[in-house]
DNA sequence: TTGTAGGCGTTATCAA
DNA sequence: TTGATAACGCCTACAA
């Protein structure tokens, strides 16, 4: 049997409350501090979270939901978020809805049940009143990589605006004038701004955009591989593509390998989110990187925060910088 | 508030007793079960998993503790482990120690604080005490990839030495006689495992095994990177390589690619765990592939069968078959 | 088959 | 500051 609040007070001959107030923060007389810990030493004794749950309601557990635990960007930050909360004695659950609304449903009415203190979620597009019922439950939420519309709610956001303005950029002062992209689903925000800074640099710099070089895909491998090779067809074909996601970058790749299709040479490229990939892949590949230790530990710490209670400038939406990698993989075009 | 079993006794007018033994399985009137069913409905009951677990002192969740989290072939696995005990009710709760031997162990403490009613590991080596630990509290216990001497436990592991004997042995076939290996550290069990595969089936073929030739890395990128560039500075250099993991796999690509040697014409290759590097890199790969699924999906439902109070066949001992995939990577060699 | 009553380990209220 | 006591929601003898 575990040792419990009452072995503390058999020990120390105090009362049951008089150690519970301890435990708690409240004020106890120096003497009974010292005897009290002491005897939390040798018995060696730890709450339980369970009993201490059913009167608090608070179970010290979070939940966090993200798309796929296949893939290391989300789970690398789900890495750090756990230790973060850990430090605070949470542990928490995670849950992935293999990329489908329908459990993403399914595993958020989990995570009710399981009586979570708080969640940490990465919507899929279109599932809106997901975010709106934790909210009405009032269960603290922060949500990362995208933000949703007429909804207050803690948020970390990728700049990802800029993380394309300053990667197409590059292109253009390297004399690219044709640039393709391959750009996520219309409905993802995150697809959305990568897609306006790629827009907005090409205007900042008076160059015309061109819808033809614009190819929509769905962030899988598949549809990099398919588009990357359809730009290649484009009557006049971009002299270099930048791709807005890591599985399409992998796919970009392996399109670009079996077709004998030459970096920087045919094309110049950037990718998106892997360091390692950019390493792997020859000549190396000049990529977006994303910080997803800051996301995971702003998220974890503004969670915190709310678990405490704290209001504080609610809500609180945090925008992190992405760093921009160039490597050998762009050619510089004379004009 | 939620609702109680107190409040499905008033809807039903039975007593609190009858709600609980039918939520437990027991024989209740065909009628009352019928009004249980609907009140349950109608107020959306669920039961209080702290207030169950107070008094059956079960939490209904069980932590898994896994070298990293930045590793997809754990992660995989943790998916799948996951998604297997959610249909059961079980939360899973994921702790990695990133490598770190002193986190595996606090770790490991804070699950047991949590009270986790299971736990699957993937353990380091020299850290058998932990396992042992956990058996002397009598918690169930699965382990994963490898073994602890002198220890009977449930554990699911991979079958390294064939998958290693097969691997190599293609390489055989197509008339390579010296066939470099990286093997990981000598103090972990899957790397034992490989590298005795790699030296029964040279034995098996005739060949001798020459120690210049099997290098030791320690499952890091950097390892991989250098030896794979020690064993073509060899004295006769290997005209093929085995690689036994997936980062050192990396690895050696980075440093193959770096240093312009190309494959399969300077050297034959066959590497570790990854489809998609596999065709990410050019040409095509030819790989080892773990079967990630079946590994947490056999190792949840071990735990499952454990949980139940169900010690049928206890030690079980699964070995999963490897896969191999053969691509562009190897050479023909005329002898 | 159903109901009564006690207790799991903790926190919170209120007196002392 | 400390202590007695009543919950929290559920399970489980035991009695009816």
């Amino acid at each position: 049997m575990a040792t419990t609040i009452k072995d503390i007070a058999k020990y120390t001959g105090l009362s049951i409350s008089t150690i519970s107030k301890y435990l708690n923060g409240g004020n106890v007389l120096e003497h009974n501090r010292e005897l009290i810990e002491e005897a939390i030493q040798t018995l060696d004794f730890k709450v339980n979270e369970m009993a201490r749950g059913l009167r608090t309601s608070r179970t010290m557990t979070v939940g966090v939901l993200i798309p796929s635990l296949e893939n290391i960007f989300f789970t690398s930050i789900v890495s750090h978020i756990e230790s973060i909360l850990l430090k605070e004695g949470y542990s928490t659950i995670v849950c992935d809805f293999k990329e489908d609304p329908g459990l993403e449903e399914k595993k958020l009415q989990f995570l009710f049940d399981k009586m979570v203190d708080g969640i940490v979620l990465m919507p899929l597009p279109g599932n809106d009143n997901l975010v709106k019922k934790i909210i009405a439950r009032k269960t603290p939420l922060v949500l990362i990589d995208r933000m949703i519309n007429n909804v207050e709610c803690d948020v970390v956001l990728v700049d990802n605006l800029n993380a394309s303005y300053n990667a197409v950029e590059q292109l253009i002062i390297r004399g690219h004038r044709r640039i393709g992209i391959i750009a996520g689903p219309q409905n993802i925000y995150t697809a959305q701004e990568r897609l306006k800074g790629y827009i907005r640099v090409l205007e900042d710099y008076g160059l015309k955009v061109d819808p033809s070089l614009i190819k929509h895909g769905d962030y899988q491998i598949e549809s990099g591989y398919n588009l990357l090779l359809e730009l290649m067809k484009v009557e006049q074909p971009p002299t270099a593509v930048y791709v807005t996601n890591y599985e399409m970058t992998i796919g970009s790749i392996i399109a670009i390998n079996e077709n004998n299709i030459r970096i920087p040479d045919d094309i110049s490229f950037i990718g998106f989110d892997n360091q390692d990939l950019a390493r792997i892949v020859k000549p190396a590949l000049s990529i977006v990187v994303q910080p997803v230790q800051q996301i995971g530990e702003t998220a974890a710490k503004i969670l915190l925060k709310r678990l405490r209670k704290d209001q504080g400038g609610f809500p609180i939406v945090t925008r992190l910088k992405t760093e921009l990698l160039i490597r050998d993989s762009i050619k510089n075009v004379e004009s």
